[in-house]
DNA sequence: CGTGGACCTGCATT
DNA sequence: CAATGCAGGTCCA
């Protein structure tokens, strides 16, 4: 915080108010692909239209973008107006080894992010891994995104606008961040979003999940996975349980004895999310990041 | 409905 | 050093 203040300027702080956060575990857990550390422990990414800076100490989280003016961006973006700890002791009560993750995990959050940078950062995802994802985007921000700003000699980049991205010559994709299949999979999904009407996706927010999964499954290389990603990350669909490897392993390890299959099949993808739903219920994903993660760690072990 | 293969690439393991 | 496996999937036969 401290070296917070000698940088100078704009520096400004939100008031928890007893809610968690721990920027560790919200910006690393898989759901974001554009947050880096910096060696002060500042988090640094650009969110929308600004880069953002951010920092927890006790109760208050340091924040700063550039250009500035970004506070309502920080609140919606990290939803510091949720009931986390609501959340959390709801979860607990349901079953112990939650509790026990909520513990370890302290401070985990899901986002709000944006529904066009989900849907298309995770159709980058497939087959992928984190690292290689996250490079990715970076390339494709700097050769496709508007610039927003500049600090120190670094230029930051936004996410690419889906109009840029389905515009490009097909195949160039595959090779600019080393894409491969999954280059023309986003120009494809990039024109879907495009050819939809304005709005569209933003307004997804605003229907029930299984109308928002529906709709999104319905876009040619966008399947239930990743459409569960872009309803838990950026649509406020609390419940949607995106069901991958790891998730399918550990359901399978904690409360599918019997579920035999070593691929993802549309039934296998539906006994998950009902064994997930049974016992989360409306807060379904929550508890999917919790369980995620603590497997992410194991298997990085 | 379930299964197997194709799709690109780079890093890790054997 | 070559071969194989694998990574927050999806589509198709």
């Amino acid at each position: 915080m401290f070296y917070f203040v000698r940088r100078g300027r704009c520096l400004d702080s939100i008031d928890l108010k007893g809610q968690p956060l721990d920027l560790d575990l919200t910006l690393g857990c898989g759901q974001a692909f554009r947050w880096r550390k910096r060696e002060d422990g500042v988090w640094y990414g650009v969110v929308r239209d600004r880069l953002i800076e951010l920092q927890v100490e006790g109760n208050l989280v340091y924040w700063r973008t550039y250009p500035d003016g970004g506070r309502e961006l920080i609140v919606d973006y990290l939803r510091l107006t949720d009931d986390v700890n609501a959340a959390n002791r709801w979860l607990s009560e349901r079953d112990p080894h939650i509790a026990q993750l909520v513990e370890r995990f302290h401070g985990m959050r899901l986002l709000r992010q944006d529904p066009t940078e989900a849907l298309l950062s995770f159709v980058c995802s497939a087959a992928n891994s984190i690292p290689r994802i996250s490079a990715a985007i970076e390339v494709l921000a700097s050769l496709y995104g508007e610039l927003v700003c500049e600090k120190r000699g670094v230029c930051y980049y936004a996410f690419p606008k889906p109009e840029r991205l389905a515009a490009l010559e097909p195949g160039v994709l595959n090779v600019q961040g080393s894409l491969g299949f999954r280059g023309e999979n986003l120009r494809m999904v990039a024109q879907q979003i495009v050819d939809q009407s304005e709005g569209w996706l933003l307004g997804l927010r605003n229907v029930p999940y299984a109308c928002a999964h529906a709709e999104l499954v319905a876009v040619r290389g966008v399947g239930p996975k990743i459409a569960d990603c872009v309803c838990l990350f950026s649509l406020d669909k609390d419940e949607a349980v995106p069901v991958d490897t790891h998730v399918r392993q550990l359901a399978h390890r904690l409360f599918l004895p019997d579920l035999k299959a070593k691929s993802i099949t549309n039934a296998v993808y539906r006994r998950v999310v009902d064994a997930f739903r049974e016992r989360y219920g409306e807060l379904a994903g929550w508890a999917q990041q919790y369980l995620f993660y603590e497997d992410l760690l194991r298997s990085r072990a």
